[in-house]
DNA sequence: CGAGAGGTTGAATGTACTCAAGCTGGGTGG
DNA sequence: CCACCCAGCTTGAGTACATTCAACCTCTCG
């Protein structure tokens, strides 16, 4: 847990983390305060109504942030890539249960030394104001996928989300859009938690997909789209 | 569609609005530029990927904002009601499609000179910062709605966080709790778009609520919540 | 080789949907 | 003033989609 194994200028995720667009003196004073954190896959990372300690950047792996109901149901509310920002400004205490859902590796800043700073640079506070805004837009449009779209909509919506935001990280070399071939983070179990389904359902629609060869599976977890268009047509209309 | 009709000072808003908490120089500042603008329920405020002139405050009234699928299918991913704040900063175009739900009274700012003072007094954008945030905190808790609630728990989920949004309305007088009463502006079919449920569905829920005795209807839209204790309870798990 | 977690498949069930008819209340015109 | 109309809402019957319950498969790990 020891200071940033890397320096900024090569860090993964620099240009798309809240570090993007920010001068080098910015840079310089978060560099100051920030420490990498390695999470094992299904290790907690934030407790619901806790006060977290720090905030991140997320370097590698997923990041998944739940909900619980009083009976045990859940839903995830948001799942987080590298580039992403973990914790919310200003607020003291967490709305939902974060937890590694692969290995990850977090850019850390302890909590108080982190405000000071957004304090005393706009530039930082404009920029988790923006990743702010993306998450909000990533909500509204999940509202949809959940209160609107059926089983094989949401699969098919759900894996194409994937193949872009993994897509991002490899630069623009999969942007070719033909034969994408991704690494699913989430198990079933999890897929059923973020779409609103059950885990039975899932498993249904992602072998209806492989029947129709709208997808190739290797393994359980590693998932071929030989042609992303026919995937996107069934993501808003599973009839087509 | 002139100039604002009363101060700033005794604007029914001021308190919990982005202009809560600012500066008398600040809000000064903001006034120059604000103009109130009617609109009658039904009403386009803003149109779905476009460029809008103005930011404002939700000063009477309620927004809803809706996203649609290809085939039509609707859903309403946020519902504005008095001091909420209109308008995504920093974003060129918007994500949803905004309508007054009811007669709805804004209190505008041309967009060019809103982000030129927003850009000068940094305690407005940390106030538009602090709103998004608790937009973002309403959209999550309502995918847990949409993902895991069931249709009973939906309808009393709405109905509380209408009551609860409408009593602050009148300061605390509501928050007595005992014997809420309250102005449904939605109609059931935008009710069903809000829960990702139909309209039939939605009314055999309120009907069954009406039977049990867990709310008075006088009218379509005006329910009585005798014991809202019991309505908590149905929000949460049904069977109870 | 056995155990167990994660995943798939099958059959039966149930919740919410669809389709259809009927009700209610406000507004209009005869 | 009443009859009529229409939109919004309610109610009913049948259906479909996703769930539940259960069995079975498959891989990994000890």
């Amino acid at each position: 847990m020891g200071p940033r194994q890397i320096p900024c200028s090569s860090c993964a995720v620099r240009n798309r983390s809240v570090c993007g667009a920010l001068s080098d003196d910015e840079i310089a004073r978060l560099n100051a305060i920030a420490h990498f954190k390695h999470f094992g896959a299904g290790s907690v990372i934030l407790l619901d109504h806790d006060e977290p300690g720090y905030f991140a950047n997320v370097v590698t792996g997923v990041v998944k942030l739940t909900k619980t109901l009083g009976d045990g149901r859940q839903q995830i509310v948001g799942l987080q890539f590298p580039s992403d920002f973990l914790g919310r400004p200003f607020r003291t205490r967490s709305p939902y249960f974060a937890e590694a859902a692969s290995d990850v590796t977090l850019c850390t800043f302890e909590r108080g030394q982190f405000e000071r700073i957004v304090k005393e640079t706009p530039g930082i506070e404009r920029r988790l104001f923006e990743h702010t805004l993306d998450e909000l837009d990533a909500a509204q449009e999940w509202m949809v996928l959940l209160g609107r779209k059926t089983a094989g909509e949401k699969v098919a919506s759900f894996l194409l989300m994937v193949a872009k935001r993994s897509s991002q990280e490899g630069c623009a070399a999969a942007a070719s859009l033909d034969l994408v071939k991704l690494e699913l983070a989430l198990s079933r179990s999890e897929i059923a938690d973020y779409l609103g389904l059950t885990i039975e359902t899932v498993s249904r629609q992602i072998t209806s997909l492989k029947r129709r060869g709208v997808i190739v599976l290797e393994g359980t977890r590693t998932v071929v789209i030989p042609d992303i268009v026919k995937l996107e047509r069934l993501a808003e209309q599973m009839a087509g």
